[in-house]
DNA sequence: TAATGCCACGAGTGATTG
DNA sequence: CAATCACTCGTGGCATTA
């Protein structure tokens, strides 16, 4: 009886403690709801405010625009006196310059727009908004597609995920844009000479992606992989010494110079970069032909300075807009070259010819290690000139050693003008930054620090995971401007684009500066033939 | 079966940022 | 100056086509 009545009392007591909880709960929820409801009617208040302004903002702007268009046209409407060849002119303008014409007037009489749609109607150029973009990561729990890290969620304030709903939402939502707006929706672009465009900017996507930053805890384990190269000035000299200041053609080695590293000679410390050394000097030397040759580097470089702008990709680039972008570069390359000379270019090559270094090799670099190319590269790069010279041997290259005089080109226009510190124990490559080198060291680690969450693949890089995301969403935001096909990069529409081209690239791409100037001619037949 | 075209990724590098 | 971003090229794999 007793156990009876002290159930009852627990059970009464309970009770008593449910109810008071309940109506706490009730009161709280009340309180709740009530700074809730003010804060909407408040909310109501200024959205109704809100829409006021924006309906006098509409008025004035329809007054605006008028006479802004009559401005545009008629530039000297207000003085009377009109041309009527500028309407033609004026049709000739980009529509850029329209609407930055516009947006100027815009911002002198409406310096807070508000209304989406007018502002949509009235400058289709700006789809960046960050308070959209921001808001993203306010809002949004579902459908993440998280990139991973060892700091994940570490950062507070900063949520480690995203909405793949939004993100596909921020770049359908985008105003429907022909393909010469989109020009103007992303001037950042490679322009319009760039046929095809994405729809998406990359600070839309860097921003609705996490930017959490794996750190790998490699740090110390790669600072192991690291030797900052100090022996450059020394060995400079040396290397100076034995070939003198016009004997640098290395027709009579055939690329032997690449293997005539004494592998005792750089073995005390660092034998793991034996090498190196010799073989950037070699590669300056094939460049600079003389030491005491450098006022013929104009002429150098007027040849150069094209094709090596083209190895990267824009064969149909101003040639002489390259010309001197590239003078720029060797230009200081021959203020520094005698003080530096830039590290550890060429590891494949190098390695091509160095059996007990092969062991470094990635799988892809032993695709480079055609002989042809190491000596046709060498005849590539030891003229004077590199497009005219009769050593030089472009059209017999094959595609491989193409591949090779490209990358060549570029790690010298690189390693020329800076000194690269950095250097790969696993393949000897170097590189300017530290974290230059961490990078690539994943590749040989293995490390793939960027995981996509929806379906676990791992990256290296996370503009790689980045990329590799509109697998998921199926956005294809660069577009055929011929036949309106869409591609998910860049460089699967260029090469689509290729396939429009087809017979006859020089008319689409490439204007030949000089009817049979072997260099022209070089660019045209690498845009054709290098897929 | 070879050629072709597209997809997706690895990785290098210049530019930008803090 | 290091870290990161953004862009790019090269490549392998797969599907389609002649």
């Amino acid at each position: 009886m007793a156990n009876c009545n002290f159930q009852a009392q627990l059970v009464s007591i309970m009770e008593v403690l449910a109810k008071a909880a309940v109506a706490e709960i009730n009161k709280r929820v009340d309180d709740s709801c009530a700074v809730i409801r003010l804060e909407i009617t408040q909310s109501q208040r200024d959205i109704d405010g809100l829409k006021r302004k924006c309906q006098m903002m509409e008025g004035e702007l329809k007054k605006t625009r008028g006479r802004v268009r009559r401005k545009a046209f008629y530039p000297m409407a207000s003085e009377k006196s009109s041309y009527p060849v500028k309407i033609v002119l004026n049709k000739q303008r980009n529509s850029s310059q329209w609407r930055d014409e516009e947006m100027a007037v815009e911002e002198d009489s409406q310096p807070q727009p508000t209304d989406v749609e007018q502002r949509a109607e009235t400058e289709p150029i700006l789809i960046k908004d960050e308070e959209t973009t921001e808001d993203v990561w306010k809002t949004d729990t579902q459908d993440e597609l998280r990139i991973t890290g060892e700091e994940s969620g570490s950062k507070s304030g900063q949520p480690p995920s995203f909405e793949q709903r939004q993100f596909d939402e921020d770049f359908i939502t985008q105003p429907n844009i022909s393909p010469e707006d989109s020009m103007e929706h992303y001037p950042n672009s490679d322009g319009p000479e760039e046929p095809g465009t994405p729809r998406c900017t990359s600070v839309e996507k860097s921003k609705v992606f996490s930017t959490e930053q794996h750190r790998p805890a490699e740090d110390e384990d790669s600072q192991e992989l690291v030797m900052v190269k100090d022996e450059k000035e020394e060995e400079l000299d040396q290397t100076t010494a034995l070939a003198g200041p016009d004997q640098f053609v290395m027709d009579e080695t055939d690329g032997q110079l690449w293997t005539s590293v004494d592998p005792g000679r750089h073995t005390d410390g660092h034998p793991d970069f034996s090498f190196h050394s010799t073989e950037e000097y070699s590669q300056n030397i094939s460049i600079f032909p003389s030491q005491s040759g450098l006022p013929s580097l104009p002429t150098m470089t007027d040849a150069v300075g094209p094709s090596v702008h083209s190895s990267r990709g824009k064969p149909h680039a101003n040639m002489f807009s390259a010309a001197a972008h590239m003078k720029k570069h060797v230009r200081t390359l021959a203020d520094e070259t005698r003080q530096q000379m830039p590290e550890g270019q060429s590891s494949e090559m190098l390695n091509s010819n160095n059996d007990g270094n092969s062991l470094a090799l990635q799988p892809r670099q032993h695709q480079h290690r055609a002989s042809e190319a190491t000596v046709r590269m060498s005849e590539c790069m030891t003229g004077s000139n590199m497009a005219t010279t009769s050593t030089f041997s472009g059209y017999s290259l094959s595609r491989s050693s193409f591949n090779m005089v490209k990358r060549m080109r570029t790690q010298w226009r690189s390693g020329g003008t800076t000194e690269r510190r950095f250097s790969c124990t696993f393949c000897g490559k170097s590189f300017q930054r530290f974290s230059q080198l961490k990078v690539h060291l994943r590749s040989h680690t293995g490390e793939k620090p960027y995981t996509c969450e929806q379906c676990g693949r791992s990256f290296t890089k996370q503009c790689n995971l980045i990329r590799h995301a509109v697998v998921h969403s199926g956005e294809k935001p660069y577009e055929c401007t011929q036949c309106g096909k869409c591609f998910t990069q860049r460089s699967s529409m260029k090469s689509h684009q290729r396939t429009h081209i087809g017979e006859s690239p020089v008319s689409q791409h490439v204007v030949p500066a000089y009817p049979g100037d072997p260099h022209t001619s070089l660019m045209l037949s690498q845009t054709k033939w290098s897929k």
